[in-house]
DNA sequence: CCACTCATGTAAAAAGTTACATGATTCG
DNA sequence: CGAATCATGTAACTTTTTACATGAGTGG
């Protein structure tokens, strides 16, 4: 049995917490996992079918009336096996691929003005993102108290807020590079 | 002619600081881009190719002794315009996919210390790439010192030193979670 | 002389995104 | 009543990674 993908990984992790349709995973993935893990349709639905091939998910029919068929899945004894296993599995890094330094690199064929309209830009979408965190961590406390997975779901969003703050910090110092305007 | 895809946008602007063969461009990318950007021959042969086709470079093969014939590629007047223009399109946020953070989510299902050997293997990454920044930055000061590309490539580096800083502090506070054995 | 690296590149496979299709229902 | 959203999923396309191919030189 060929090792599991990362998508497919994160699904069987879903599947954990309860039975689901592809469309119910890619809801489910919104509200959880959203902040450092994304799906798309495209891949859900064929690493749906691939699992239930390899026996690590079974999948039911389930007609409904005014909506489409939905395919519900379970995990199955197979597949928690096969999904503890890949939490064991050491995390490899992956190829870094950041647009604003390969911008910021070549700065020197832009203006002052466009290079701090990026990273001005960038800015605010992480002082949105340090925010949208903070609320995210206020939630967890009030709504999911006493959950023994709360520390840990705590510790993903925190991992998020130290980012963001990096960044705001980064962007604070490199602002100064570009601060008087051009000369035209 | 269809905007370019962002492998494309970060070879032309190699091509910008001089011409070179795709093996060239791997090279040079490992020198410079590392640390924010990675290409693979899979995408650099190919993508040169469409970048000849639309004009944007020019590919001329040399002979070699005693090595395979290489093509070296230049940029044209019209590679650079639409590299140019590349520069200044906004940067579009990539979806997150932070393999550490889906295991630490589901970290109920592992024991603390398989958790902690998670934190801490990141954690030793975290520090080595802490240091590894540290040493270009000294690098680039003294060796480059005075050049106007300069002030941007520092800025590159500091965003992966402020980056890797906030990851340790995350790292001391996330094992705090996970600081007792685990009985068995 | 054997393994490894240099130097060049191709081809196949996997992963991931985007666009589309369909029919009901609900919102303004 | 038209537009948007829900709910389900498929198909096509793009991007990215990985494995392979080749021949010369080089270090042990």
């Amino acid at each position: 049995m060929k090792p599991l993908n990362k998508s497919q990984h994160a699904l069987l992790g879903l599947l954990t917490l309860g039975p689901g349709s592809g469309y119910d995973l890619n809801k489910l993935a919104d509200l959880s996992l959203n902040h450092f893990w994304r799906e798309s349709y495209g891949q859900i639905y064929p690493s749906l079918k691939r699992l239930e091939a390899a026996g690590f998910v079974v999948g039911s029919k389930e007609a409904q009336d005014g909506k489409p068929d939905r395919t519900v899945y379970r995990i199955t004894a197979e597949g928690e096996k096969v999904f503890l296993a890949g939490l064991r599995e050491p995390v490899a890094p992956r190829p870094p691929r950041n647009e604003l330094l390969l911008k910021l690199f070549f700065g020197t064929h832009m203006s002052r003005d466009e290079v701090r309209e990026h990273l001005q830009s960038f800015q605010r979408r992480q002082q949105d993102l340090f925010e949208t965190y903070q609320g995210i961590e206020q939630w967890l406390e009030t709504e999911q108290a006493g959950k023994p997975d709360l520390p840990y779901w705590l510790a993903t969003v925190s991992y998020g807020r130290f980012e963001a703050e990096a960044h705001l910090r980064w962007c604070e110092q490199t602002l100064e590079l570009v601060k008087e305007e051009t000369r035209d």
